[in-house]
DNA sequence: AGACTATACCTCGCTGTGCGAGGTATAGGA
DNA sequence: TCCTATACCTCGCACAGCGAGGTATAGTCT
């Protein structure tokens, strides 16, 4: 399948380490509004990536509210180098398809 | 979800009607091997999308073996038009998404 | 004749993703 | 007091995707 949320939680994540909250917050602005993973798609896909030992989490106490930084381990970078390539391919030949102007 | 393997079939009957096989075959090609429909994907689709009056079914006789052409209907071409654009849509956001360089 | 490959269709049943709906709790403003 | 925003969570459904297997014909090779 897709495996897109997966992707792009690993992308943010490379960057800098985030919050689930905020994870949530940037894709929806990045993507414009293309791409919003709701709440029941978001916290599960990140338990199951530091259940996989892709992130690691680290809780901290800010304001009187828990938040729930992630982490990208070293395997998750290699996750995702895999994941951005296999998307790239795919999206280039959906492109393809999409693109055929004529084809015999 | 993605609901790639939808569009590239609706995309591909909207140039000229095809069989089954062949479509699969094509898909191939054109992807240059980065999406390939399994059967066990491509025929069940095919009779998801002749139920939902997106394509009509056309039977033939081919050298003793059948073959069942699919024909786009104006629905089918309503729908593509719909996942077309999504697909852009969810692209150009991924797209985005992987091609931030730094990002504060 | 027998075996194998390519063509061409099909179904069954599993897996796992995606997702909405709902639930908990704190802080702060109206 | 109530509502909104922040911040986390789980449950359970639906459904796509997919492999594995099955049928049948035509042609080729041995």
């Amino acid at each position: 399948m897709s495996g897109v949320p997966e992707l792009v939680v690993l992308r943010l994540l490379a960057q800098r380490e985030m919050y689930g909250y905020e994870i949530a917050r940037t894709l929806k602005v990045l993507s414009q509004g293309a791409l919003t993973l709701g709440e029941g798609v978001l916290y599960p896909a990140l338990h199951a990536l530091e259940t996989r030992g892709l992130l690691r989490a680290l809780p901290r106490q800010v304001e009187g509210r828990t938040r729930i930084y992630y982490r990208l381990t070293p395997r998750g970078r290699r996750r995702l180098a895999r994941l951005a390539a296999n998307w790239q391919q795919l999206s280039e030949g959906v492109g393809r398809i999409l693109g055929v102007a004529d084809h015999d």
